[in-house]
DNA sequence: GTCTATAATTCGATAGAC
DNA sequence: GTCTATCGAATTATAGAC
């Protein structure tokens, strides 16, 4: 009598389509795809969503809203402590939260970290749509990092943050190839990761490249 | 009676289909509107090159070779100075062919940058027929790279190198935006863009990770 | 809310004339 | 080498019964 056993619904469509989106981008996945894989009717999708592109934003913000959450809380929590933080705090901080949540449940991590560095070479809209649920976090990180490198001009400071952010992605997808930085999924393999990429990337931000030589 | 204006059509095809399956990816980039913007018959790109895939890999081919090449020459003409060479010179040797065949002709450049982007993101095989156009030029400088830091391990090595190689794409992706790294076109541009990310660079791929303290 | 059925396009690939 | 014509299959989206 209970409606028990089917899955939310919505929920599956979303599962599925994050990780169709995630292996063959937007254009190469079909809602047919998804619909199948996720055992539900294909007007469920339109009813549910509207369309293919609701559908992929849906996707986007499900994936950014606790990642961004968990960002600012670190960032706040160590600006308690020192304002403004040092750059590694503000990286540690930056860092953090997206390798955790890529690798914190096995099956839709990975496929979560392939989506969101699939989603900076999407056509647009595509791209716009993902770059928004990441925005709000992103700039407040970057005021952060210009109080705490104030000798640095915005535009310097501006690509070294978008090469950070270039490389997070790309150790999240590469994770657990071989040679990859990141190898486990224990708290322990995400911190020393974090701090290897840490002391790969500040020293970097750090200098300020319009006062030396060749 | 000559049959001239005509330019030849395989040409043809590669520059619509370069600029296509960069702005729309490989799954989203039809042969017809390929065939469409190109001015030439659907037929045409079967009898050229086979199938879809085969004209991708076309593509991929005519932009790698003269890169790889390049990297190269440049790479053995400073080890004929410094065996090994200097991180600096073997990042400069590897950074400057791809930036400088970007912004070689303003029209193709940036479709190359955005093309190479998103062959590191699509779904398999593209991307592996991607990697392989250039794997034996990284092959090489990682090698290099290798002797010129012999303490750090392969592992290290290899993921610092991928990162280097994801910056070097995020910046020719960039190229132009607002805040970017790469603005102008010039050679003087170019060297000045080369010069900021290989010391941006440097000092993460020189430490080594595992002789450090969080 | 979920389903079937289908409309209206578009796709990659090929056959065969010229 | 280039063309027309077309096959067979797939696509997004919608209409309407239940």
């Amino acid at each position: 009598m209970n409606p028990p056993i089917q899955t939310d619904t919505k929920e599956q469509i979303l599962n599925v389509a994050e990780r169709l989106f995630a292996n063959q981008g937007f254009a190469g996945t079909s809602l047919r795809c998804v619909i199948r894989e996720a055992g539900v009717n294909l007007a469920a999708v339109h009813y549910h969503f509207g369309s293919k592109e609701e559908l992929f934003r849906a996707v986007v913000s499900r994936i950014a809203k606790p990642v961004v959450a968990a960002q600012l809380e670190r960032l706040a929590h160590c600006q308690a402590q020192n304002d403004p933080p040092s750059v590694e705090a503000i990286l540690e901080a930056l860092l953090t939260p997206p390798l955790q949540i890529v690798l914190s449940c096995k099956e839709h991590g990975m496929n979560r970290a392939q989506f969101m560095g699939r989603c900076r070479t999407e056509p647009e809209p595509i791209q716009t749509i993902a770059r928004q649920e990441f925005q709000a976090s992103h700039q407040v990180f970057l005021d952060t990092l210009q109080r705490s490198l104030p000798d640095q001009s915005r535009t310097e400071l501006s690509w070294k943050f978008d090469l950070a952010i270039a490389a997070l992605i790309r150790v999240a997808t590469e994770a657990g190839k071989p040679n990859a930085l990141l190898q486990g999924d224990s708290p322990k393999h995400i911190h020393l990761t974090v701090s290897r990429l840490v002391h790969f990337l500040t020293p970097g931000i750090r200098a300020d490249s319009t006062h030396r030589r060749i």
